[in-house]
DNA sequence: AATGAATGAGGATTCATTCAT
DNA sequence: TATGAATGAATCCTCATTCAT
């Protein structure tokens, strides 16, 4: 209604293709889905910041709970397939290793809100099941991986390195958005090795 | 609607030492926090389960984060106390990283509901805080056992490796839960495996 | 959400003759009336169900209670089209009154959404309206037969005998639809005999 | 009688003995839903009229429906209440059901508002669970007072001539109320006639 | 210390209805 | 004529929180 009247691009009324108000509405949810979670976004603000009705809202995403999967889906599609561009560039082991971690870091840096966004409210199931789909992409890219280099290794032992990939770097970007004094290069370095290591350790054993 | 339903525990009325009737508040919190969430767990609710008025779940605890917060603490404190036994139990090195790793495990198997409170509603900053905590405690044992054999790192390989290993196991935990075909054993096996291999990696960095 | 749920007779696009049109609108309309009542029902449903566009719906009824109406208005003249076709086929007396009630009967067996449909909303003034037009309706089969039986009575007689059976009517019939084990034979006796004496009561008084 | 807003006879703030409470709520939800009905009548206006807040309202009665059904009972209730006092000190047959009848109509002439609130709303199923009731307890009476007289009816007619005497009587009381012009001695003669003809009628098909 | 009555504020959702095309 | 995008305005309900007792 009143507050943030904020961005509303354009007074933007009527007769707008589907597709870009689908778009508008995206971004707004996202930026306050991010900005203040799930329960402390409303309807109200998500539709005053896109500028159209909270009934448009509803119309296009049935729920307060259709939007933010949406909006999870959307953003966390963005970052994966920039992950998997990285890695299908990349040579195989470590390099591609090395090249998904930094592209993982690149994200971090230039779109805090949309991480937030995605491990912000893991109340909501959308948010686990995001995980899950994480780890097993990164489980995949570890067995294609594996796989190049001939070598094997049971399902059990993939899975639970995508997981681990996962909730490390989770919790590793957690701490180094607070950190900022430490350099992403560096951070990058570490990453990587412990990845690194820590693939190879399971491997092992 | 949902008139006191719950189980209840005790009839329980008046003249009841203060850090009791704490306790039973708090099982019920956890209980019902660790059940539904944190938003869709009613101070009603909580209050009908443990038996009191919500009225004294203010004056014990001031307000519904308050409460959570306690509740998170509490449980928190149980799991770490659990590990740094274990932790302190143990020889250095590997063997101290397994018997952690083991404790870890062997708490979610027993105490799944509290796992879940634990780490069910992200989006409460009481959450962040407490992996924070554990990032540091674990950041500790691992500088306590480097210093033990000689060893020596940055301030940055420390703390990357206590939240890594922070984040990995929530990680890890969350998919072990939902896949308990794959024996506790084998879990320890790898995931002591792969938390030893990054360690050394990230000191080798 | 329930995009088009219901059965949606036909796929039904472009040029239909407006009649025909507005046939299977009301066919919705009476459905879904019937089925919901009339506040359950939205035009939203009725639109899809129909397999046009809720503008035209607007189009051509005006609003929700426009539509409501011509249902409730078309439903209530196909039964009464039955009773008097009933009623000018007998002979007057007892045998005319039998022959009403009989058809009403049949009708109720054969259209219990209608029937439904009529008496389902009495909070809308269109049933109150009905009513009144029944009884009308009722009352001057009423003084047609008495007229032919060259008796007199007067104006209220009439009227509160044409109310007395409407409403008798419908409560027997909400009765009866629920209690299945009745035959209908025995159900036309025992009111065509209790509406036979209570004209002749009134008629006395 | 009741009309005109805002009796609210009373600021009444804080602490007032559920009871009472209780009794003011159902007073200002038996006025508005009698005076727009219930859908036209909001939660938010009945609970201003009552001086209280929603939440209490739902505190009290758990849901709109929830409130609604209690109004209705408490109407039915204070009107059968009398028509059985009535009853029972009128000697049987004819002078009873005079007795009934005559009760009924002032009732109608009395609480007009009431009435409506009764018979408004037929979509609630609220209404025709109440007019089952109704007619139950008025084929009761009937079986006591040809027990009485030492006579004897099948179940079908006893059933049968509750459902017709209620739905008469609703349906009359409908037209009565809107003839004003019709003496209420009057009414009452013709309907009491009606209503013994029926019987009887009913009892010797 | 403990209760139960009471509140204020806000939030999601639904719907009839209307334009621009 | 027919559509589908868009709206505005209600409405129900829930909840954390506080007082009077």
């Amino acid at each position: 209604m009143n507050r943030l009247a904020e961005s509303r691009t354009v007074p933007a009324r009527r007769r707008m293709p589907r597709g870009e108000r689908e778009e508008r509405m995206l971004d707004a949810g996202e930026r306050l889905f991010g900005e203040r979670g799930f329960r402390a976004a409303s309807m109200d603000d998500i539709a005053g910041a896109s500028g159209i009705t909270k009934a448009l809202l509803y119309q296009y995403f049935g729920s307060k709970e259709g939007l933010y999967e949406a909006c999870v889906e959307r953003a966390r599609a963005r970052l994966f397939r920039q992950l998997e561009t990285e890695a299908s560039a990349a040579r195989p082991g470590r390099a591609r290793i090395r090249a998904v971690v930094t592209a993982y870091f690149a994200y971090l840096d230039r779109e805090r809100a949309s991480w937030w966004l995605l491990y912000g409210d893991a109340s909501m199931s959308a948010v686990n099941e995001m995980r899950r789909q994480n780890a097993e992409v990164v489980s995949r890219l570890v067995a294609d991986d594996l796989k190049t280099a001939g070598g094997t290794a049971s399902r059990d032992q993939i899975e639970l390195i995508g997981n681990l990939i996962v909730g490390s770097g989770e919790q590793v970007a957690r701490w180094w958005l607070e950190h900022p004094e430490l350099p992403r290069r560096r951070a990058i370095d570490l990453f990587t090795a412990a990845t690194e290591a820590a693939i190879a350790g399971v491997l092992r054993a």
